[in-house]
DNA sequence: GGCTCTATTGACTATTAGTCTATAGAAGCG
DNA sequence: CGCTTCTATAGACTAATAGTCAATAGAGCC
């Protein structure tokens, strides 16, 4: 699950800047559930993935609480997604292989194969 | 790539015993590069199934150069890849929610959406 | 009898994930 | 006004996973 963490940071900054905490909140829609999601992994994927060119961040100007650092993706971070997206093409086309092996083999059980 | 090595010796297992060099030869089936699998992770992933009770060995009679370790499913075992299955059925949706969200991101982007 | 091939194992390192605690500023409140 | 609470970020430490490399060992082959 943690390695899905990173590209979907990468595509909420995406759809526009924001900052660690509300980003944490968001993770939801990806099936991360918020109770179980320690934010430090979120803060800690955000400095790598800055360290590593793929977003810019700042500190926000407007205040109400503590300073916030707002995220923005940058064209590297965009180049980045589309790898992403493709490997995950691939990883979802293995699972597929795997998941349909196992049903060919229930299968053969079913019709009374010999068991190994 | 690691995290399916489990499931996959499992079903192959479910498929015949085995001992581990064939195994590992045969994971080729599942996008597994013969060349960048060091035969270590195979050897390590059965033993510890072997501690978790998934799968039993013993070595084989025959012989034709130096002495093989047989492996085949327990019923356990058989069970924990039913468990598997469902929960690779999980991950694929989770990836497939990922890919959409992507998709509709940059949907969005060539309708001339405003950029993050 | 030294070499090579197959097969398995162990030790050591690196990378990744997870947990827990600390800091810090603003707001709220008696 | 000084204490508490809430939001937000950061750091340190630990545990789990994955990856690399070398060691052992038996059988067959010249």
């Amino acid at each position: 699950m943690m390695s899905f963490l990173e590209p979907c940071l990468l595509l909420m900054l995406q759809r526009g800047e924001a900052h660690g905490y509300a980003l944490l909140d968001a993770l939801a829609e990806f099936g991360f559930e918020p109770e179980f999601l320690d934010p430090s992994l979120v803060y800690r994927a955000l400095r790598e993935m800055e360290a590593a060119g793929l977003v810019s961040s700042k500190w926000s100007a407007q205040s109400l609480g503590p300073q916030r650092r707002l995220y923005r993706i940058s064209q590297k971070g965009n180049r980045s997604l589309e790898e992403w997206a493709a490997e995950l093409h691939q990883t979802r086309a293995e699972i597929d292989r795997l998941l349909q092996a196992y049903e060919s083999v229930k299968k053969h059980y079913a019709e009374g194969g010999d068991a190994a």
